[in-house]
Order: C-alpha cells, then sequence, then structure tokens
DNA sequence: CCGATTCCCGACTAAAACAGTCAGGTTTAG
DNA sequence: CTAAACCTGACTGTTTTAGTCGGGAATCGG
C-alpha cells in the first residue's frame, strides 16, 4: 500500500510545471535543480507524461515543457496513471482470483480503489498547485535557487514575496 | 499504490476467521485450504495478527485461532497495520523529504493517507463478513469443501441455504 | 507414555519490482 | 557548428516480496 517514487516524482514535477509555466515553458534540468530529483530519471517520467498527452515538448535549445491542458483539467488520477502507478488495489490480473471465482475479499479491494480514484481523480493540479502547503515551498525554492534559473521566471515569482 | 500479498491475505485469513469461528476455534489448516493459501506463510501472518492482539490461540492437538475481541470492534486498518502493511503515503522516515524541509507534495499525500485510513478504520471485519458478496462466496466455499472440514462446521454454515 | 496435530519461531532464498544510470541520437537557437 | 535541450532503448544494483524450511513446544487421544 505505498506510492512509488516514480508517483511521487511525477506529481511534484507535474506542480512545479504549473507553478512555473505561465512564463512560457520550463527545462526539466530546471526542475530537477529545484525539485532535487535525477534529471535522467525525470526525462524517463516525461516520455510517460507526453505519451499520455498530459504535457507538450518544444524541443532544440531553450526548448522544455509546458502542461497541454489547463490545469483545471489535469488530476491526480490522471498523473499518476500516466506513469504507471497501479490504481487497482484488488488482486486482478494475476494468481487464482478472478472475476469468476473471486476471493472472499475481492468486492472490498474494488470499493476499496473506487474510493481512491475518486478522491484522486477530484484534485486538480489547479488545485494542488494553489493549495497553501504548495504555495509556502515554492516560494522557498524560487528564493533559495536564483542562480539556477533564469532571470525572467525568478521576476514572475518575486511578486508574491 | 499497490495492497501486497499479505495484507490482502490476513484480510481473507481473517474474515474466515470471523465466518466460522462461531463454533469455537478455527484451525490454520481449514483456512488454508479453503482460502487456497500457503500454510507457512499463514502462520506466520497470523504470529503478526496475534502480536497485536488480534486472534487468540489455542496450542496443542484440536487448537486453533479464535477472534480476540468481538468482530465490529476489529477494522481493516487493524488487521493490515498488524501484518505490516504500510499505510502512510507520504515520503516520510528516508530520503530528502523530511517534516523539516518537505517536498512540494509532501501535503498532498498526507492528506491523502488520512482519507485513506479513514475508511479502512471505518470498516469492521463484521460489516465484511455480513456484506453480500462475501457470503455468496463463503457459502459456496463451504459447500465444494465439505471434505475437508469438521461437519460440526458445515452443519453450522448450512443454515444459511 | 507416544504419536499425531497444531501452534510457534528464526533464518533463509528465488524472483520480481524499483529506482535509477548510461550511451547515444535528434532537433533547434544563436 | 556548437551547445542546449529533448528523445530513446537498454542495462543494472538494490530492495522488497512472497514465500520456504527445519526445528521446537504444547496438547489431545489412546
Amino acid at each position: 500500500m505505498k506510492l512509488t517514487a516514480k508517483g511521487r516524482y511525477a506529481v511534484t514535477a507535474m506542480i512545479d510545471l504549473a507553478l512555473h509555466t505561465k512564463v512560457g515553458h520550463v527545462r526539466l534540468p530546471e526542475v530537477a535543480a529545484r525539485q532535487d530529483l535525477s534529471m535522467a530519471y525525470l526525462e524517463q517520467l516525461f516520455r510517460s507524461l507526453r505519451a499520455a498527452g498530459l504535457v507538450a515538448s518544444i524541443r532544440g535549445a531553450k526548448g522544455g515543457y509546458q502542461l497541454a491542458r489547463d490545469a483545471k483539467d489535469i488530476s491526480l488520477a490522471d498523473i499518476l496513471m500516466a506513469v504507471g502507478e497501479q490504481l487497482n488495489l484488488a488482486c486482478g490480473a494475476g494468481q487464482s482470483c478472478d472475476d469468476q471465482d473471486p476471493c472472499l475479499t475481492h468486492g472490498v479491494w474494488t470499493n476499496l480503489s473506487a474510493e481512491l480514484l475518486r478522491f484522486l481523480a477530484s484534485k486538480s493540479l489547479h488545485n494542488l498547485a494553489q493549495s497553501r502547503h504548495v504555495q509556502q515551498v515554492a516560494t522557498k525554492q524560487d528564493a533559495t535557487q536564483i542562480g539556477n534559473i533564469p532571470i525572467e521566471v525568478y521576476r514572475a515569482s518575486e511578486q508574491s514575496i
């Protein structure tokens, strides 16, 4: 019952993107630096995010990523599923327990999964990015990493101080 | 974000116990046969369940296990925690993300964990055992495995036909 | 007493999943 | 043409999972 780093990183990166995308697009090296994630691993995750249609890329020097649609239309569930995070807790698709001969607890996990999915689908990227907690961490990050990000981005974020 | 087999098996076994414990106690070999679980693995799980005070054991031949308290007072969360299933989805206790210098998503996962725990704590073993779905599977199991269980247990369950 | 049955316990292990690296390639700005 | 970014497939060390194994201790029935 634990979330993998993959899922956590993906959501972190997407929030970062949502917060800094206003000026245009955002480069992965920036994100990696701000969020202290491995650049190579991030690239791998963004492959999936792109394939799922959640982000759009601009190639070449000065390239980067931006959200493919409004942050209000991207849910936590979207992001987690994009990177292959398993959201179905039921014992399906594998061992002894199929739908015809279910184990005792099959229904239990199916219910729980539905509950979970409802929760995750109800949280939009916009919600998250606006949340008090995220805002606090974000302004702190932007303030301490001036050297790593282009000056326009820094100025844009400065208004919140 | 997936539930481990450990957690699933523990809940399955506990429901089985709840369903068959009326006549007295239940032997693990029975449970293993009915639920198609490895006996040795089940023993391991029941160590944890016992340590957590959820079941009581009777040793020796004709021994077995029974619920240590009313099924209404045992929740899904109790069982899962007893076998060491991780229920906190936050990035704690490990890497870069502690409470003083939290990552962007720390708050998100903390919320989600709380939601999850509330759900799991709200489902009692009694609830589960009474559920339509479980009852169906259980009577089917009891009917097909007459040879494996003592006759009194079978008679006791027969009333529901 | 003896043997079967059951609970009890620690240690071990094969296989899978995870988290990440690496080496290269392609596209574009300047 | 060079540097900065995106893009891709393949590879790998570590950790976790899902068990197994071998033995011990209590209790029942005979």
